[in-house]
RNA sequence: GGCGACAUAGCCAAGUGGUAAGGCAGAGGUCUGCAAAACCUUUAUCCCCAGUUCAAAUCUGGGUGUCGCCUCCA
């Protein structure tokens, strides 16, 4: 699982020269809080997450593979698509170029063959960060990065390839004609997995329209668990509607799920007993239950579909206890462990109610070890107050004295260089 | 204007040919001194019109509505 950062660009450039700082310390600052955040939601890492920045070499050779290849033309030092020698352009999002010709509300750039023309490479300007090229100092274009990244890492076929679907045209478009064009290898993707939108009041959340917010607001009022439950509750291509009566029934509904993991917790601290003809129903009712959850994840991952099954093993267990309770009988010991199993599994793929996680024996506390819990804590907030000079200060001041931070999914981690 | 997606109960949301999952809210019930909490039960014929089919929410055509893409955001 590859994820990239894209950390040449023209707001990252234009950001740090307002605020008078490295590139580098404003894509710091960003991903420190992205891993922060999406740590809190329950979001495993991905393997690698590499940088446009350490791979310019990388992308350059797909340049330069893309111009052999005659897919590509340079002019006054910026290197350009040529879309018409692509013969699948087009296809993922489903237009020939003649539709996007008629429909193009672009402003044509005389010096490019065709007005779909995109840069692979853009030559310096002044104050960018530029890197040498055969073809003279500058950056990557805005799409190669991804093509380099991915094949570099995943090789020149591979499986799933996420994304908004906002991009399918064109990046993901141009994704393809620049990985294919480049290997001449096919398919550059075998699955493409493209994501509705969040939207608040139906509109789609974004910086240029200012309706946006950012996670870590909202766990101000909500818990992340809710958060990650709500945005699971509806399937990945769905558009996805924010707003605060939505979060406040995800929270009521997840709060049902953990009534039924307390009833299962009342059922295991019960004495067991052998098997019974109702508990033998029950452990097959289980077993589908299961099975159906899977078989909801593995088709297209129907979350939706899946955690309605949990419910429903929610709503068993309940029925199951409260005949017991009636009875005064003892619950089938197996049962319940199975019971126990299936909850856990389901989830864990889900991802919440997930066992707490066994904390570390208390090992003596150092003074240092607190003394650095305050400072973590203290960037914490300064983040949460978006001040983010702050926070950018504690953590160079840190690293001036050789003690470096890392995000890591347990917080924020600490160690002496 | 070009291209595409979507339209299911008060709300959210599964369901790609065979008589509509689930959650929230609502209603009824169990429990409780009352109440709350919790649990159980219960609530739709699928935007409109026409067509294909023994059979359509699911397929086809037309209409209406909503959203998205067509931007150096990747």
């Amino acid at each position: 699982h590859v994820q990239n950062f894209t950390d040449v660009d023209d707001k990252i450039i234009n950001t740090a020269n307002k605020e008078n700082v490295q590139w580098h310390d404003i894509c710091n600052r960003y991903i420190d809080a992205y891993f922060e955040v999406m740590d809190k939601l329950n979001v495993r890492r991905a393997h690698i997450y590499p940088r446009v920045s350490e791979h310019i070499d990388d992308i350059i050779g797909t340049v330069q593979g893309l111009l052999d290849n005659g897919y590509a033309y340079v002019i006054d030092g910026d290197v350009y698509y040529s879309v018409a020698k692509f013969e699948g352009y087009g296809q993922l999002s489903g237009r020939s170029l003649d539709d996007m010709l008629a429909g193009a509300r672009v402003s044509v750039d005389d010096r490019k063959r065709n007005p779909m023309d995109f840069a692979l490479w853009k030559a310096a300007k002044p104050g960018e960060p530029a890197w040498e090229s055969p073809w003279g100092p500058g950056r990557p274009g805005w799409h190669i990065e991804c093509s380099t990244m991915s094949m570099k890492y995943l090789g020149e076929t591979f499986d799933f390839h996420g994304g908004g679907s906002d991009l399918i045209f064109p990046h993901h478009e141009n994704e393809i004609a620049q990985s294919e064009g480049c290997t001449g290898c096919h398919p550059f993707v075998r699955y493409w997995l493209h994501n509705g939108f969040i939207t608040v009041n139906e509109e789609k959340m974004s910086k240029s329209l200012g309706n946006f917010f950012m996670v870590i607001d909202i766990l101000e009022h909500y818990d992340p668990e809710t958060l990650r439950f709500f945005i699971v509750s509806t399937h990945y291509r769905s558009p996805l509607d924010f707003s605060d009566a939505r979060l406040t029934e995800a929270e009521k509904s997840l709060q049902r799920l953990r009534q039924g993991k307390e009833a299962l917790a009342e059922l295991q601290a019960m004495p067991g007993a052998g098997p019974s003809a109702s508990s033998a129903a029950l452990t097959g009712k289980v077993k589908e239950l299961r099975e159906a959850f899977m078989e909801a994840m593995r088709d297209d991952f129907n979350t939706a579909l899946a955690v309605s099954h949990m419910f429903a093993l929610a709503k068993e267990i309940n029925i199951y206890r409260a005949a017991l309770a009636d009875g005064g009988a003892k619950p089938d010991g197996k049962l319940v462990a199975l019971i126990a199993d299936v909850f856990a599994e389901m989830c864990s793929v889900i991802g919440v109610l997930e066992e707490t996680k066994q904390a570390a024996p208390a090992a003596a506390v150092s003074k240092e070890d607190e003394l650095m819990e305050i400072i973590i804590d203290l960037r914490r907030e300064a983040r949460q107050n978006k001040n983010y000079a702050l926070a950018d200060q504690l953590r160079d001041r840190l690293g001036q004295a050789g003690i470096a931070l890392q995000d890591t999914p347990g917080g924020v981690k600490w160690s002496k260089q």
